[in-house]
RNA sequence: GCCGGUGUGGCGGAACUGGCAGACGCGACGGAUUCAAAAUCCGUUUCCCCCUAAAGGAGUGCAGGUUCGAUUCCUGUCACCGGCACCA
């Protein structure tokens, strides 16, 4: 058995063997009964946009009406709408090539019967993806029955195509060419009817396109119902109306969601808690004997046969067992009923889908987690004050799991909260996408890649061996390339206090960036830097100030600062720039004789090393224990910043004349706007740009800049 | 096609609310130290003009706009990345 992606051309991607479409039972998860809530609770959860509109669209919500078509030799066609105002338009319809009404056509057997059979036979064959593949070109054949359209009274032909999908709405549509591009496409291969029934202002109809949007109805008069005239929200509710009157219809609001297929075919995942008895019913597996554990298989390929089967149909003995033995209720099945054990398994979402709730509470032998334990790790404040709606603070994940993963979780969280074993709506209160590592690769003239082992650097430009010129460009880590970078390898080069060090300074978390080997050195670098620092690297002994220096005390309380917000905000590589500065700023210069005369003095170590800690671990806490802190780093409190430290006397500020600087002074940091107008005007490179006027205007923004308008 | 994101030195990036563009790192160049090299330390490094410096000019994908002032806001446009793609 394959998944969709696994069939190319209709033939299996390894080994090109003939692909077969079969229906078999499956578990389903109705997920679909969710869809409203997955919708309106993306509201609580503090996400990124970007996810939140992915999922939205996902769940695809769309309101309209289900109509219903008599169709004589069938019965009733019903159609999901969202534009019942157009059904005065409606000139065909069209039915999926899986619609029962196909059937209905091929066994009336009328004219056309032979070629529906055949369209539908290779529709079948088929796979979805090809059918959406070739979007230009629309395929169909008329079924031979014919529908009454309930507005205009008037008898429709009823067409089947594969551009209408049986797994959406009801399978059907009514067709309105002229304000749909779907079906004017359609109705233009095939010759059918267009009729215009809204006018739309500033879009001319002119019968050579389909117009679309918000108007006005005209063309829309009929025995029983008329909606001339009317605007296409009024017109819409008009016609709803009239459809619930008659019994025609009503209004339905519809879901792209489908169902949630959680059966797989493999060894490896948690069996279903389901048994069959001899005529095929199920019965669960009671709570007592959960979990159902894998049975033990010496060999779990799959087995060869014309009726699927899962590798767990090869262990016979453990399939074919008691109601008993396998753990159903009594109550339900006596003991001694001979059953049949499922033998599909669920995917790796029966694992992801939960395991943040379990990692809070993992040795719990009872529970999935205690609500003490709940509490303590998933109820938590905003920090506006509100609740999170979500459990997990902050979740840090692919963008990838953006519809998938991110969507599933909500729905089971969703359901434990029913069941009142979780207290949150929401299973992440913030989600926070990381960006992805690349790397460099190569690039020839013609387009076409080079692993980055077939070139080499030549007077700063990059060449193939044995080839011409490549230029530099970015993509995936991959094998073929030979870009791939295994952390073990940096790890044991440098460290992992460098290697994590160096993958937090690169950049933005959220942004993709590349990997470059040489710039490792930059942070290995600080960190001996650091150490040398504190360190005297003969002896091992502390290297101390013997007393702080001022400037540097200042700027540690900037560091502090700078390192607090940047980590609020997840801005890791700002963090590192401002502990590199610090410490560039604190190194002893090469001539000073006595280090006991630059450097920090032990209380800043200390101070500078608990900063340290959440970026370079291991060296934090050598340094510390060598300071003789107490306990570990980790465990030691953050350091806080002295407000009064991070203003100095004076600031220097730049002074504009029509915008462009033409000098900077140092003011007092609490001048005012006149006294920093004043020094600015009497500044000698100020003055030849001013050309002997006075300023028109002067702007000032304290501690920033003053700019001068002629 | 539709939706979203990103474009800043040779390279990775910084500039948090419209206020000094290029923090920090890499690379490159120059110097100190060394018998020498590595390591280390110091300095220079957006581009143009210029022997150099001073001074000047240009500059955040491109073209406009708003503003005293735009990497930041608006309009248009190009490129790249991601998602969706007959959902009626």
């Amino acid at each position: 058995m394959l998944a969709n992606e696994e069939v190319i051309d209709g033939r299996s991607e390894r080994g090109g063997y003939p692909v077969l479409r079969m229906p078999l039972r499956q578990w389903m998860f109705r997920i679909t009964a969710y869809a409203e809530r997955l919708l309106s609770d993306l509201d609580l959860v503090d996400w990124p946009d970007s996810t939140r509109t992915m999922q939205a669209e996902w769940i695809g919500r769309s309101e309209g009406a289900e109509i219903d078509f008599e169709v004589p030799g069938f019965g009733i066609l019903r159609v999901f709408t969202t534009r019942p105002d157009t059904l005065f338009g409606a000139t065909y319809m069209v039915v999926a090539p899986e619609h029962p009404l196909v059937k209905a056509a091929i066994e009336g057997g009328g004219a056309g019967a032979a070629a529906v059979r055949d369209y539908a036979a290779a529709s079948a064959n088929r796979s979805d993806v090809d059918r959406q593949a070739d979007t230009k070109q629309k395929t169909g054949v008329d079924t031979g029955l014919r529908a009454v359209n309930p507005a205009t009274g008037e008898a429709i032909p009823v067409w089947t195509a594969d551009y209408v999908l049986m797994g959406y709405g009801t399978g059907a549509i009514m067709a309105v060419p002229a304000h749909d591009e779907r079906d004017f496409e359609f109705a233009r291969a095939f010759g059918l009817p267009v009729r215009q029934v809204v006018e739309i202002a500033g879009v001319a109809f002119d019968g050579t396109a389909a117009t679309s949007g918000h108007g006005v109805a005209c063309n829309s008069g009929g025995p029983g119902l008329s909606i001339e005239g009317l605007d296409t929200t009024r017109a819409k509710v008009a016609v709803i109306e009239w459809l619930m009157k008659t019994g025609r219809g009503a209004r339905r609001v519809n879901y792209k969601l489908r169902d949630w297929l959680f059966s797989r075919q493999r060894y490896w995942g948690e069996p279903f808690p389901i048994v069959y008895d001899e005529s095929g019913r199920h019965y669960p597996v009671s709570e007592r004997a959960l979990p159902v554990l894998l049975p033990e298989l010496a060999d779990y390929k799959p087995i060869e046969s014309d009726v699927p089967v899962p590798p767990l149909g090869k262990a016979t003995a453990w399939v074919s067992t008691t109601a008993g033995e396998a753990g159903v209720d009594p109550a339900i099945l006596p003991p001694g009923t001979p059953v049949r054990r499922e033998t599909n398994t669920m995917p790796g979402w029966a694992g992801s889908c939960w395991y943040y709730l379990r990692y809070c509470d993992p040795a719990n032998g009872s529970r999935m987690l205690s609500n003490e334990a709940e509490r303590y790790w998933l109820q938590s404040q905003r920090k506006d004050g509100g609740m999170h709606a979500g459990g997990v603070d902050l979740y840090v994940g692919g963008a990838e799991h953006a519809v998938l993963h991110l969507l599933y979780a909500r729905f089971w969280h969703k359901v434990l909260f029913d069941l009142g074993h979780v207290g949150t709506p929401e299973p992440f209160g913030k989600l926070f996408h990381q960006g992805m590592l690349t790397a460099y690769a190569y690039q020839r003239e013609d387009g076409s890649l080079v692993a980055v082992d077939q070139v080499e650097e030549r007077h700063g430009a990059h060449h193939e061996r044995g080839g011409g010129p490549v230029t530099q460009v970015i993509a995936k880590m991959s094998k073929s390339l030979r870009n791939v970078i295994n952390p073990d390898d940096v790890i044991a080069e440098y460290g992992a206090d460098t290697f994590r060090l160096y993958e937090m300074s690169m950049g933005p978390l959220e942004a993709s960036k590349p990997w470059n080997t040489r710039d490792i050195a930059g942070v290995h670098r600080f960190l001996q830097r650091v150490w040398r620092l504190a360190v005297d690297e003969r002896t091992g002994g502390l290297l101390l100030a013997r007393q702080a220096d001022p400037a540097v005390e200042r700027l540690l309380h900037r560091t502090v600062h700078k390192v607090t917000g940047d980590i609020d905000r997840l801005a890791f590589n700002t963090a590192i720039a401002s502990m590199i500065e610090l410490v560039n700023a604190a190194t002893r210069p090469q001539e000073m004789k006595d280090p006991a005369d630059g450097g920090l003095t032990h209380e800043q170590l200390e101070r500078f090393v608990r900063l340290l800690a959440p970026f370079a671990p291991h060296a934090a806490e050598e340094l510390w224990a060598k300071l003789g802190g107490s306990g570990f780093v980790v465990h030691a409190p953050w350091p806080i910043a002295d407000p009064a430290m991070l203003v100095d006397d004076e600031v220097e500020i730049a002074v504009q004349v029509m915008g462009k600087v033409r000098a900077r002074i140092m003011v007092p940091t609490k001048a005012d706007a006149a006294q920093v107008e004043s020094i600015a005007l009497g500044h000698p490179d100020v003055l030849p740009h001013l050309a002997g006027k006075s300023p028109r205007k002067v702007i000032v923004v304290p501690g920033r800049m003053v700019n001068l308008v002629l």
